[in-house]
DNA sequence: AAAGATCGCAACCGCCACGGA
DNA sequence: TTCCGTGGCGGTTGCGATCTT
């Protein structure tokens, strides 16, 4: 039974809260929002009523049009496929449902949010609590994995000193011959200087220098991790930053950022473009 | 068959960030 | 700088459907 019918049948369509109508919408309400957004366009949704004759306040009406009758909704189950993709970003986003979503093209946060809780939610939770050896297991389970994504880190960072070793080698060589070019031996050479890293940009997270497009997932996951390096993924994280030693230029960056069309241009609302 | 438990999901609530006046 | 309107987000609720005992 869809919920306009139940409304219809329960006498829902009465309840009404400061002038406004609450609980289920009905098929005649659908439609007068789907014309109000055909004819003006998604935001403004507080002239919805006004304009559009719906006893709806603005906020129901967002969300009715954004869960339910967005014409761009992907209807059905949610697949094997993106199950793992929830999995994948809920365990590095947290309840971060609005991005998760961006990265499941036609799903929308609440339907995220409630298959989570429906399907995962109980299953963590299925874990004894009150029982020492299976915590026990699950912390050194936990620090073991630690340690593994540290020595990758590690190996990493050596990585990537020694690409910019390299560099700043063939870099000094360069200088080197064009000084011998053009018999600039006597002439005080200019030498270049190796610029500071920013503080709060650990070196191991730059991509390395090989493509000069961010145009691959493992480089946007670096690019994301980079964001990710303080609290809340945005503060002191900006596109000056990410260039910083020239490994992508800001076109590479607009790039990145520009990946999720439909979202805000911040770099919170970005994190997620390598899987836009 | 009936009663209770659980599932699924639309909708609501309260808080917060942002932009414009 | 402050205030206010607006939109977005995550958490929660409510209720019919379905499953289990």
């Amino acid at each position: 039974m869809s919920w306009g019918v139940m409304a219809g049948q329960l006498g829902w369509s009465g309840l009404i809260d400061e002038g406004w109508r609450k609980g289920p919408w009905t098929a005649e309400e659908d439609r007068l929002l789907i014309e109000y957004v055909k004819s003006h366009g998604e935001g403004r949704w507080n002239s919805v009523a006004r304009l559009a004759g719906l006893k709806r306040n603005g906020k129901s009406c967002r969300l009715r049009w954004v869960n339910y009758l967005r014409p761009d909704l992907k209807r059905g189950q949610i697949t094997p496929h993106e199950e793992n993709i929830i999995l994948e970003l809920h365990a590095r986003w947290g309840n971060r449902w609005s991005t998760i979503a961006r990265s499941l093209p036609g799903r929308t946060d609440n339907e995220i949010k409630n298959y989570w809780r429906t399907h995962f939610k109980k299953k963590v939770k299925t874990v004894p609590e009150n029982c020492d050896k299976a915590r026990t297991r699950m912390l050194k389970r936990q620090q073991f994995q630690q340690q593994q994504q540290q020595k990758q880190e590690q190996l990493l960072l050596q990585h990537q000193q020694q690409q910019l070793l390299q560099l700043n080698q063939l870099d000094m060589k360069k200088i080197m011959s064009l000084l011998d070019e053009n018999n600039y031996e006597n002439k005080v050479a200019y030498v270049p200087q190796i610029r500071q890293q920013p503080e709060n940009i650990p070196i191991n997270f730059y991509p390395n220098t090989s493509s000069s497009t961010a145009d691959n997932q493992h480089e946007y996951g670096l690019l994301n991790t980079v964001f990710n390096g303080n609290n809340n993924g945005n503060e002191g994280c900006n596109e000056e930053n990410v260039m910083w030693e020239g490994l992508w230029n800001l076109d590479d960056v607009n790039g990145y950022f520009g990946a999720c069309a439909s979202t805000k241009p911040t770099m919170h609302n970005n994190l997620l473009a390598p899987f836009c």
